[in-house]
DNA sequence: ACTTTTTGACCGGAA
DNA sequence: CTTCCGGTCAAAAAG
C-alpha cells in the first residue's frame, strides 16, 4: 500500500529515492526552531513519503548541536520509520549521542572511513548547501556492490549536525572498529536499521 | 605504491 | 527558457 508508493518513487532512481526532498530541509529548520524533539509528522509520514528524519537534540551540557539521522532506503517502511523515532530517542537516552561524534573521528589514522556505524564508507564530494549553515560531506560505502550513500553535514566544531542515509547495504557489517575507552561500548547502529534483512540494527539501537 | 581525501568543475533537475 | 542548487566526477594532494 504506502509501502508500494516508497518503492515506486525509489526504485527508478536510486539517487534521488524522494523527489519531495527540496522540502526536507524546512522540515528540519521547522523543528529546530520550535526547539522541541519533533522527529516528523506521523500524519504526513503515514501518506507521504519521504526520507526518515531523526533530529537528535543532546543535551547543552554535552553537544551543543543537535543531530539529526536521515534513513532513505527502498526498503523503508512506515513501521520502520516508527520505530526509529522511538529508537532515536531512547538513544539520546542513553547518551548515545558521544557515539555520533565518534563517527566523524579519526579512527586509528584511519580517517572517517570506517565510523561507529559498521560499514566503509569514502569521500566523493562535499558542498556547502543553502539553507544548512554547515558543510554536507557525500559519502559512498566502499563495499564494492554496496550501492549505500551517506550525505553527511558537520558542524564548524566537527560535530555530526545531520545524517542522510541513501540506499541499503547489500553486505554485512565490516570488521567491528574497536570501542572506545573513555565511553560506553555502543556502536552507532541507529545509521544501519535497514542492513539488508532490516533486522539487527533495529534492535541494537533500541537496546541501551 | 596504494588508498582515501580534498576541491573545483560539470551535469541534471527543479523552480 | 533561464537560473539556481544539489549531487557526482575526476584530478591532484596527502597519509
Amino acid at each position: 500500500m504506502q509501502s508500494q508508493e516508497k518503492i515506486t518513487v525509489v526504485k527508478p532512481v536510486p539517487y534521488r529515492p524522494f523527489s519531495s526532498f527540496s522540502s526536507f530541509p524546512k522540515l528540519l529548520k521547522d523543528c529546530s526552531t520550535t526547539g522541541s524533539m519533533q522527529i516528523t509528522c506521523p500524519e504526513e509520514t503515514a501518506t507521504v513519503w519521504r526520507p526518515k528524519v531523526t533530529r537528535f537534540t543532546p543535551p547543552p551540557s554535552d553537544l551543543s548541536t543537535g543531530i539529526a539521522v536521515t534513513m532513505t532506503q527502498d526498503g523503508g517502511l512506515d513501521a520502520t520509520h516508527e520505530q526509529m523515532v522511538i529508537d532515536t530517542e531512547q538513544v539520546v537516552s542513553c547518551e548515545r549521542m558521544t557515539e555520533f561524534n565518534n563517527i566523524n573521528k579519526p579512527i586509528h589514522g584511519v580517517k572517517n572511513r570506517l565510523s561507529y556505524d559498521g560499514y566503509n564508507w569514502r569521500k566523493y564530494g562535499q558542498k556547502q548547501v543553502k539553507g544548512s549553515e554547515f558543510p554536507r560531506s557525500y559519502y559512498k560505502c566502499s563495499y564494492p556492490t554496496c550501492p549505500v550513500k551517506r550525505k553527511v553535514e558537520t558542524t564548524l566544531d566537527g560535530q555530526i549536525a545531520e545524517i542522510v542515509y541513501n540506499g541499503e547495504h547489500n553486505h554485512p557489517k565490516t570488521h567491528p572498529p574497536e570501542k572506545p575507552v573513555s565511553s560506553t561500548s555502543t556502536e552507532i547502529v541507529a545509521t544501519d536499521a535497514h542492513v539488508s534483512n532490516g533486522a539487527g540494527a533495529e534492535n541494537h539501537l533500541g537496546v541501551c
